[in-house]
DNA sequence: CTGTGTGCAAACTCTTTGCATAAGT
DNA sequence: ACTTATGCAAAGAGTTTGCACACAG
């Protein structure tokens, strides 16, 4: 027999595809590991909140509890599926794209957008203080809405 | 060159500075804010979230409420005396340099040192979007501890 | 005096945690 | 079966708010 077809999602290709990269990186492909996954990568790079995800998963059907929402932000995060975004002091973001790029930030609508990479460098970043690393360098373009 | 200012009132010549400049500022100068703004700019640049600015105060045997001190790290940034920095998700960090400068953020301590400027630079900031306008573009440096 | 600022405690938001139950292999 | 994940609700951290009292001008 092949796989079983999952509950109410999508079946076939991409849920084994999904599965077999969670179980690459050692996460047991749950039903909710798996239904979050295909919500993140389903689409395009994405930057979202916990909440924003607990609602689209609701949305969607997929009824996971707020926490299983944070566990899996997180334990996707740990094994590299994911990128913690800092861009604001009340909400943490994550983005699907974890490749070296920044961010700009829309303080009206509380909006992550990514800066297309290539189009903006850091010069001269300063070496690190001795006994330090640098573990990433982070750069948030603030943007306003222009009200005239 | 040690001058008795707080305790009671403020007699000294840096009491009546700071009183000046919150009274140019359109704040009125009240015991709490005069001896929150002698903290913050009595000795050079700092970097200090609303708690540590609180149990700094109670060290100094001034008893600032909390809410007070939110109140006027909130106030004193809107009137441009502090700036407002987002390094991490779940404390806001006040500066007290309002130049145009980035941070490293030490991971380890949460601590957030300034990088001084003409250092480093970011070349080709993306024009904004239209019907946006930049506000500012912030650089965090974040480091590590190096643990052999 | 008169109006603004302060202090307190309660409320609020976002996030984490503990523990019984459910699901994966 | 045996282990790990999930869900719930309660707890926790940081921040804000409402209202009576206190202080600055």
């Amino acid at each position: 027999m092949m796989q079983k077809t999952q509950s109410g999602s999508e079946c076939g290709a991409k849920g084994s595809h999904i599965r077999a990269a969670l179980r690459g990186s050692g996460l047991r492909p749950t039903r909710q590991r798996v239904a979050l996954a295909e919500i993140l990568f389903g689409k395009g790079n994405r930057h979202i909140s916990a909440e924003g995800l607990h609602e689209e998963a609701h949305g969607r059907l997929v009824p996971v509890s707020l926490a299983t929402v944070y566990n899996t932000l997180h334990q996707f995060t740990e094994v590299g599926l994911l990128r913690e975004v800092v861009v604001d002091g009340s909400k943490t973001y994550f983005d699907t794209n974890t490749d070296d790029h920044h961010h700009f930030f829309i303080e009206d609508s509380a909006e992550v957008v990514d800066i297309p990479p290539g189009q903006m460098g850091v010069d001269d970043v300063p070496s690190a203080p001795p006994g330090y690393e640098i573990t990433r360098v982070d750069v948030v373009v603030r943007l306003r809405r222009i009200s005239d």
